[in-house]
RNA sequence: GCCGGCGUGGCGAAAUGGCAGACGCAAGGGACUUAAAAUCCCUUAUCUCGAGAGGGAUGUGCGGGUUCGAGUCCCGCCGCCGGCACCA
């Protein structure tokens, strides 16, 4: 392919266009604060989650969401709207870093060289981006404020009666330290020893690093949390305002997991104290035959009694020696040791033995259940297995009593009605937990309660590369430095391997270490997403030097369209891939809130419009990787068809956020598309270059000419703002088709089609547009500069309509008829047709049903 | 196992409950050309009747249903993809 001749010369103006448009900065968005500012005009936010700066190189997937919110950016300026579309990089992170060990070069080197390629490869495929509020995550004047908003999270707490942070000072409790947004903790995390560092759990897949695959062990280390738990209601609720994919937001409520149930304390009669457990099934209190805590559970070894010690501490060495994956193994049987110790279930006082197991997890509820083997399959199991009572108290309402008697062989764990349960028996179960909660609450035994599955994130990493934490620690107490005092960079060293130990690579820059006499500096510093959580704010602002973002360019890009709702708001579209539904886009979630809440922003929810692209799979319909050497990149593609077909091609392969097979032959047929749209414009001269077409004329457009033309227009605006880009361009191609074979060619048709053309395909459509304009009026300016049209409805009107005619729903005929024709007149003339005639065969007509401008259906009697 | 999403020609796909397959790819035929490439034109869901012109039947994963009318809505399956995974 790449030897024969070239459809259009795209390769003599793509990086023309591109070195003006960076010349003129042309896509330059202002500020209120700017002087050339027109708030006349509306703002929209279009923006791309910005890349993390890989040595592969940019991907066709990139390229993919990129394209999309090009065109919009594009189309909305054209629309009148002052359009704010940044891009930056997201370069801290694992691989730079384990690039350096390997190669002794600094990640900050590798780094630049990477965000060098991007950069250049971005702008070799014309994207519309504002490049002069570029930045990096890595930047010290970006990263100071990173570290400002730790700041503000150490100096906040959540206020529950108020539902919200507040500033650390308002807190009247004895220790700050234990309600901050930001705290230490020792607990057990997980510790990679291949990449020498912990992870967050969301950073865990199948007991391996997600990055690098290598094994997770736990282990317990002093580490930094952020309290996003505190949010966990908040971030589940304000999520319906939103419009995002619901399969998102159904991802998001999963993984905080909202569950309604009721804490209940047992009383240990041995002991002094109570153990309380959380349950969903209160109602099920009465068939409660045993309990159950986690092997991990502090008051373990406190309540086993001496005969069991010895099985006890087996087994939990046995529990502690596993893998996260070992542990959580499916097929696994049930295992666990009865502690010797006996709680009393506090409905109907009866003795229940007390066991330890592994399905019983720690960091849920309380570490402490009610065993229902009746009701709950992991119960029944672990009851069968160790010969516990199984009692039944629950009863399917479609059985009848008897029927429910005999032991059955699985849990039911469905609603139903209560049976053997006292107060309850009787109630069906939504009515029996309200009663039994209520019971409980009015004797003191507990309470009904609200649990989530989401854990505070771990938001510490023995890492070089990545912001540092703006904390020093005085004799095993760690405290803020003040803001005056950031950014906080990394020292330069020769060595920031691993350490071997979880001891941090920073500790061994010994005069960094040391920041006074008493006082040594944390040596953690934050993982990756720290940098991604807030850059959408930044980009609002980027050269801001006073606040992490000017309060006035704030409330401008991020402002609602509804003034009456604050939290309607924030970014107007964000696209990107499914990839970063729970992760990314929760953890920027709480931040935003957090600095909501303490007054720095004027919205509650950062991203208003959410959309996925789908994966681009490699030409054999698998996913791309270089194992598999199924990887298409970009740049060929450019080289080959040029940045225009690359554009117009990925939105053509079908509805964004699909996933969807690549296909050269598929660029091949969008680049034919574009040479004709070139054609349409240009003739070949006897030298073998290209001349505005002696073919143009300036002539009337046809009815018919005008009808395409205008449903084109109406198409492609309507698809643009649907975000269906494919049909979009098959419209074009209609529109292409109907007046590329024209002799003369009414050169009305090119005004109308390369404004629209402009958005998907911006290089060939401004060096048309100029081209034109040399021999002709009407082509002022830059395509891209028009004034979007829209479509004229008397042009799409047509004097005639062919109707479908339906007998019983099948279509037998069809006629033609005026357009502003009578229903009656529609029935005669179906009636009449032919065919049609044939298929009633004479039967009686029960009725007539028009549709108009569509068909006409006959429906016999029966 | 649970929760989502998706199943339409040889392929990517299109279709406010209203004539299924627009647009593109591939394939076949033709025009132009010394020839090729490029370009342009025609055909192309399947089966079937017909010498032909032109008909007929079937068809949106499978089985039911609602409706004058279903790719689209409802119920029950099957398959593929993604997420979660002992969350009490």
């Amino acid at each position: 392919m790449a030897s024969q001749r070239k459809q259009f010369p795209f390769s003599d103006f793509e990086a023309k266009w591109q070195s003006r448009w960076l010349a003129d900065q042309a896509f330059r968005a202002r500020n209120p604060a700017d002087t050339d500012f027109d708030s006349a005009k509306p703002k929209f936010y279009v923006l791309d989650m910005f890349p993390y700066p890989s040595g592969e190189g940019l991907h066709v997937g990139h390229v993919e969401g990129y394209t999309a919110t090009d065109i919009i950016a594009r189309y909305k300026r054209m629309r009148g709207f002052n359009v704010l579309h940044p891009m930056g990089w997201d370069a801290f992170g694992l691989p730079a870093e384990q690039f350096a060990i390997k190669t002794g070069q600094h990640p900050r080197v590798t780094t630049e060289r990477n965000i060098e390629r991007f950069r250049a490869q971005l702008q070799s495929i014309g994207f519309s981006y504002d490049w002069a509020r570029e930045f990096s995550t890595t930047d010290p004047d970006y990263f100071r404020w990173t570290q400002w908003i730790f700041l503000k999270l150490y100096n906040s707490w959540f206020n529950p009666i108020a539902r919200r942070a507040e500033p650390i000072e308002t807190y009247t409790g004895e220790d700050a330290d234990e309600v901050r947004l930001a705290y230490v903790a020792e607990m057990p995390v997980n510790w990679c020893p291949a990449l020498g560092t912990v992870l967050a759990n969301e950073e865990v897949v199948d007991g391996k690093s997600e990055v690098g695959g290598h094994p997770v062990e736990r282990r317990p280390m002093r580490q930094w949390m952020l309290r996003i738990t505190a949010y966990a209601e908040r971030l589940i609720d304000e999520l319906d305002g939103l419009d995002w994919p619901e399969g998102i937001k159904l991802l998001q409520r999963n993984w905080i997991g909202r569950s309604e149930g009721a804490l209940v304390k047992f009383e240990i009669p041995d002991f002094k104290f109570e153990i309380e457990v959380f349950t969903t099934r209160p109602d099920t209190l009465f068939g409660a035959t045993y309990m159950v805590i986690s092997p991990e559970h502090p008051l373990v070894l406190e309540i086993t009694s001496p005969d069991r010690r010895a099985d006890v501490e087996a087994y939990q060495k046995e529990v502690g020696s596993q893998s996260d994956l070992e542990r959580t193994e499916l097929s696994k049987e049930k295992t666990g040791v009865f502690t010797g110790a006996f709680a009393i279930n506090p409905v109907n006082g009866e003795k229940i033995p007390l066991w330890i197991a592994d399905y019983v997890l720690m960091g849920y509820g309380t570490g402490a259940i009610m065993a229902v083997p009746a009701h709950d399959e992991r119960d029944f199991e672990f009851a069968k297995k160790f010969g516990l009572e199984i009692r039944q108290v629950v009863q399917e309402s479609n059985k009848s009593a008897d029927a429910a008697e005999p032991s059955p062989d699985a849990a039911f764990t469905g609603d139903g009605i209560a049976i053997n349960s006292g107060l309850l028996d009787g109630l069906p179960t939504p009515e029996a937990k309200i009663k039994i909660v209520a019971w409980l609450e009015q004797n003191g035994l507990g309470r009904g309660t609200i649990n989530y599955k989401l854990r505070d994130w771990l938001f510490s990493r023995q890492r070089y590369w990545g912001e540092p934490f703006p904390i020093v620690w005085t004799q095993g107490r760690h405290s803020a430095l003040d803001e005056a005092e950031l950014p906080v960079a990394q020292p330069e060293m020769e060595d920031f391997k691993p350490t071997g130990t979880p001891e941090p690579p920073l500790s061994k820059a010994r005069d960094w270490l040391t920041y006074s006499e008493q006082a040594q500096r944390e040596t953690n510093t934050m993982p990756q997403w720290a940098g991604s959580c807030w850059y959408y704010l930044r980009f609002c602002d980027p050269r801001a030097s006073e606040r992490f973002v000017s309060a006035d360019a704030e409330s401008y890009w991020m402002a609602g369209r509804a003034k009456s709702d604050a939290r309607r708001g924030g970014v107007d579209l964000y696209v990107g891939g499914t990839e970063h539904a729970v992760l990314h886009l929760l953890y920027a979630r709480f931040w935003h809130k957090v600095l909501y809440d303490l007054g720095y922003l004027s919205t509650s929810e950062p991203f208003q419009r959410l959309v996925n692209q789908g994966i681009i799979l490699g030409p054999d319909n698998q996913k791309m990787s270089k194992s598999r050497g199924n990887v298409v990149n970009p740049e060929n593609v450019i080289v080959e068809y040029g940045a225009d077909s690359l554009r117009l091609y990925e939105m053509f392969m079908g509805p964004l956020e699909q996933m969807k097979p690549w296909s050269m032959k598929g660029v091949e047929g969008v680049y034919r598309f574009l040479g004709r749209v070139w054609r349409l414009a240009m003739s070949e001269t006897q030298e073998g270059g290209w001349a505005v077409s002696p073919d143009l004329a300036e002539i009337e457009l046809t009815g018919s000419q005008l009808r395409v033309a205008h449903a084109t227009i109406k198409k492609v605006t309507e698809d643009i703002e649907s975000l269906a880009f494919n049909t979009a361009i098959s419209q074009m191609m209609i529109f292409t088709n109907e007046f590329v074979n024209l002799r003369p060619r009414p050169v009305a048709g090119l005004r109308i089609l390369l404004p629209l053309l402009s958005p998907f395909a911006p290089h060939i459509s401004e060096e048309l547009w100029e081209r034109l304009g040399e021999r002709f009026p009407g082509f002022e300016g830059r395509a891209s500069s028009q004034e979007w049209r829209l479509h004229d409805e008397s042009f799409l009107a047509v004097e005639e309509v062919e109707y479908g005619v339906q007998v019983n729903g099948k279509v037998r005929d069809r006629v033609r008829a005026r357009k502003d024709a009578s229903d009656a007149e529609l029935e005669e003339s179906a009636l009449g047709a032919p065919k049609a005639r044939e298929a009633i065969a004479g039967k009686p007509v029960s009725k007539v049903i028009i549709v108009r401008g569509k068909l006409v259906n006959i429906v016999l009697a029966k």
